[in-house]
Formats: C-alpha cells, sequence, structure tokens
DNA sequence: CGTTATGTTTCACT
DNA sequence: CAGTGAAACATAAC
C-alpha cells in the first residue's frame, strides 16, 4: 500500500528494529527483485550493519557501514517485516536478512513490482531518478516552478515523481477532493490560487496521513478515503463518487464538488 | 474465468 | 524536448 506515508511508517519501523546489527545472511528467492547480483549485495551487507535511513517520496534509502547505500522500493504490495523466529517468515517475504541477535528482516512483497538496489550517493540517484524534493519538504516555489511548464491534466502531475515525489494514487485523488479541483483539470489554465490550494491539501494530506499512521480509517470523515470505490456517495454533496481512468490509473472524485 | 490492484519503466507515436 | 497512451513487469484476491 506503500505511498509517502507508508513508506514513512515502514522507515519509522526500519529504524527502531533493524539498525546497528550486524547482517550474518541474505536469502532471495527471485533474483528479479535485486537490481544487482546477489553476491554483490552480499559483499555490501553481510557483515555490515544498517546505519540510518533517509526517505524520499517512496524510496527509501539506507545507509550502510559498507560503502553502498541500499535503496528499497516498496512496488504496489510491498512492506518491511521483523521477527525473531525463522518459521515466522511471512510467506511473501521474498527477501530475507538475518541479523546477528537472531532475528530477521524480511522484504515482503506479493506483487513483486518492488526491488532492491544499491548506489554510491543519495543526491546522485536522486539527480538519476528525476526525483523531486520529498512532498512533504517541497516548497511552494519549486512546486510552481516545475508545474508552470506543464499543460496536462493536475493528476498527472502532481503523480509524476519529478514534481512531487511521494504522491501516488489515492493521494492525488484525496487531494484534489480536499482541494475541490477536477482531476482532468489542465494546469495551465488554473490560476495561481487554485494551484496553491493543490499544494495546501497536499502538505494536509501528507500531515493527516502521517498522524494517522496511513490508517484510513481513522482518517476525518470529510475524506474521500472513506468514500473512494463505486456505488458511495460524497460526504459534501450526497452525489455518487464517479471512476475515471486518468494517466491509465483509477481514479475516483466527486462532481459537484471538484469542478472543472 | 475475468478483472482489478496504493508503481515504475519503456517505447512508439504525436 | 514535451507529452500521451499502451504495454510490460508478476501475482494474489475478489
Amino acid at each position: 500500500m506503500p505511498e509517502l506515508p507508508e513508506v514513512h511508517g515502514y522507515k519509522t519501523y526500519i529504524d527502531s528494529t533493524s539498525l546497528h546489527q550486524r547482517i550474518i545472511a541474505l536469502d532471495c528467492r527471485d533474483s528479479r527483485l535485486l537490481k544487482q547480483s546477489k553476491s554483490y549485495f552480499e559483499t555490501q551487507l553481510i557483515n555490515h550493519e544498517f546505519k540510518s535511513t533517509h526517505r524520499i517520496g517512496k524510496y527509501l534509502f539506507v545507509e550502510t557501514t559498507s560503502e553502498k547505500v541500499l535503496v528499497i522500493h516498496f512496488g504496489m504490495t510491498g512492506r518491511p517485516n521483523y521477527y525473531k523466529s525463522e518459521s515466522d517468515r511471512p510467506k511473501f517475504g521474498h527477501i530475507q536478512l538475518s541479523f546477528e541477535n537472531g532475528y530477521h528482516f524480511a522484504f515482503e512483497n506479493k506483487r513483486k513490482f518492488g526491488w532492491w538496489d544499491l548506489t554510491d550517493s543519495i543526491s546522485n540517484f536522486k539527480a538519476d531518478h528525476k526525483l523531486s524534493d520529498d512532498a512533504r519538504d517541497l516548497s511552494l516555489e519549486n512546486f510552481k516552478a516545475s508545474v508552470s511548464a506543464r499543460k496536462t491534466d493536475i493528476k498527472k502531475i502532481i503523480m509524476d515523481q519529478s514534481v512531487a515525489a511521494g504522491v501516488g494514487n489515492w493521494m492525488a485523488d484525496e487531494i484534489l477532493y480536499q482541494s475541490r479541483i477536477h482531476p482532468t483539470r489542465r494546469v495551465d489554465q488554473m490560476t495561481s490560487e487554485e494551484i496553491e490550494s493543490v499544494f495546501d491539501a497536499m502538505k494536509k494530506v501528507i500531515e493527516v496521513a502521517i498522524e494517522n499512521d496511513a490508517h484510513y480509517r481513522d482518517f476525518p470523515e470529510d475524506f474521500l478515503m472513506h468514500f473512494r470505490k463505486e456505488g458511495e456517495t460524497c460526504f459534501h454533496t450526497g452525489a455518487e463518487i464517479e471512476k475515471i481512468k486518468v494517466g491509465g490509473r483509477t481514479t475516483y472524485f466527486s462532481p459537484e464538488w471538484q469542478k472543472k
């Protein structure tokens, strides 16, 4: 389920479980999840430790005591899991590290869209992958600058990781619902105030989601996530939520509430 | 059985 | 170069 708030939670989880422990084994059941050879991962991880983590958007960077930084992307169905007994290895824990203390760390990835990579530097990785600053830290100036030259639907823009790293499909729908902007509104036809309202809603959605540990049921009652599905109705208007495709992704919005 | 899923990358076109 | 739509990746769950 990982977008920015979920990955934020994963970072906290890893920080509180897996730092400063010597890694003694790496097991990978499907090498397609590794962007480098398994032996290279072993060289860089075995007998080393996780030192600290950093998050940009949906990417998690783990600094280690080796010269390389581990890059983790969770894909659509990834999450970390730390447990004591090997027998508790989760069903989809395709990559597992074992620590010297006897505990294990699994990278769960049901759909196998997630991956691990190794990089020399976070800033180079960020540049190579055209990642913007993390959406939580992004300035209004930078946001406006990357939006200004664009001529397409606002939803595609805010999901563009080079515009606001960390915004994914559900967050984009929520942000546009909160700012009352229609998902297919073209950015070049939006006023400066409307762009700012999207920016403000993005910040609000991020903070609310993080405060609630990305647990949607605890979100405020006027959040789209409570009725983001077919047949449900808008909290404000009572009208039926509509479902369309934008940029290839399923999109839910409230027709009268979000003006085109 | 067919459809759908919270993501990224690549590619053939406009 | 900017942008688009589609496809590919891989698999569980409904």
